[in-house]
DNA sequence: GCCAACGTTGGC
DNA sequence: GCCAACGTTGGC
């Protein structure tokens, strides 16, 4: 069992977006870094945590709690050509990029960047390292067990 | 919109 | 294999 942070913007898919879908589950597409992309297919395994994080949006932050549905399977997304995760480079019978279905588990409050920062025990946290921007990134347990704590708390 | 940080590309 | 140029990410 292991966990893991996701970023989505949330104009795109939301916790709220993934809670409302079929089985409360999304198929997470666009992933276009090897790095992430090896996590994928290489660490995760059903029912490791997820925590859903919100990204290029008002208020970035771990929105929710979910948990890794599915081994990795090729992106449908890079052979659409009207996609914007299109790869033109990428042949059906070698696919170059994966996902993973995503379920969500439930909503949290909103956990802001700042406050994240501000806890000590998220201090070597991946997503709050200095020029981060991998989307898919390891969370350690101790790690995952403050945000939860976090979550279950007031704000401030 | 700005810009720091990072990944990728491609010429050599 | 080096590295400059370019594109992207993502917080602010």
């Amino acid at each position: 069992m292991r966990y893991w942070l996701m970023k989505s913007e949330p104009d795109e898919v939301s916790i709220d977006d993934a809670l409302a879908a079929p089985a409360a589950t999304v198929a997470w597409t666009g992933v276009r870094n090897y790095q992430a992309r090896n996590f994928m297919r290489d660490g995760m395994s059903i029912g490791d945590g997820v925590l859903f994080y919100h990204s290029s949006c008002a208020e970035p932050g771990v929105a929710g709690i979910a948990e890794v549905a599915s081994t990795a399977y090729p992106d449908p997304t890079q052979f659409l050509p009207e996609s914007p995760y299109h790869d033109p480079a990428s042949r059906p019978e070698q696919p170059r990029w994966l996902l993973v279905d995503v379920k969500a588990s439930a909503k949290t409050r909103l956990i802001s960047l700042p406050e994240l920062r501000a806890c000590p025990a998220l201090a070597d946290m991946v997503i709050l390292r200095k020029g981060n921007r991998l989307s898919v990134t390891p969370v350690t347990p101790t790690e995952w067990q403050a945000v939860l704590e976090l979550a279950a708390n007031p704000a401030g």
